[in-house]
DNA sequence: CGGGCGATACCCT
DNA sequence: GGGTATCGCCCGA
């Protein structure tokens, strides 16, 4: 028998190490692209949609103004999960990068687990909907403020990064960030081209 | 499948 | 006290 580990359900792929997180948030956000956010319930899903937040150059970002309370684990080390409550009922979930900056997840194609997913969400809903937007995703995996802070790398804390192998996409699909009305213009929204499980509209020409 | 609208509580000024 | 890194529901195509 293998030694027991905290992990219920064997995860597919490697674990994300922590040098792939201490970079700035607009490179880590597409290279995040085809990885796999994956649950210890056995939950799992694609990235296919991300956003980079940049909090020195970034109007739109928490870490714009500094560090207070609410946006403290953004200012800690890499690789952990900052998970902000937002609208008065959602969670959203971001991976830290270097100091201040970090990658909001926004949409993911379910992979594993869909069972425990709609169990979250809804049983009527259309699969396509489980996880696209970044407080349907939170839901649909069981992400929230008891999350805040954890760990994504060393299997520890219940979820992580993984890469199965697929790399993420040759030809880049950018377009404006959503939900904000200040830095709309800074092109730091990526998904994979043509994937039916992206949450929002694609730029026309990049 | 895309657009318009109300709900909701916490954060920061 | 104002604004929010959103969603579900409804409508029409």
């Amino acid at each position: 028998m293998p030694k027991r580990s905290r992990r219920s359900v064997a995860w597919p792929g490697t674990v994300v190490s922590r040098p792939f997180f201490e970079r700035p948030s607009t490179d880590v956000a597409p290279q995040l692209l085809n990885k796999i956010l994956a649950g210890a319930d056995g939950r799992a899903g694609r990235i296919v949609e991300v956003e980079a937040y940049v909090g020195s150059m970034d109007p739109a970002a928490h870490t714009y103004r500094g560090q207070t309370p609410r946006n403290a684990v953004m200012f800690g080390p890499a690789g952990h999960m900052y998970v902000y409550f937002t609208y008065g009922m959602h969670w959203c979930s971001n991976c830290v990068c270097q100091v201040g900056e970090g990658v909001l997840i926004r949409a993911l194609e379910p992979l594993h687990g869909v069972d425990l997913m709609y169990e979250a969400r809804s049983w009527g809903m259309k699969e396509r909907d489980l996880c696209r937007g970044p407080a349907r995703l939170t839901q649909a995996m069981g992400i929230t403020g008891a999350q805040n802070g954890i760990d994504l790398v060393g299997a520890r804390d219940g979820f992580a990064i993984l890469d199965d192998g697929m790399p993420p996409p040759k030809a880049l699909v950018g377009g404006p960030r959503i939900g904000i009305r200040v830095g709309v213009d800074l092109p730091w929204r990526w998904s994979v081209p043509d994937n039916r499980y992206v949450s929002g509209p694609v730029a026309r020409g990049a």
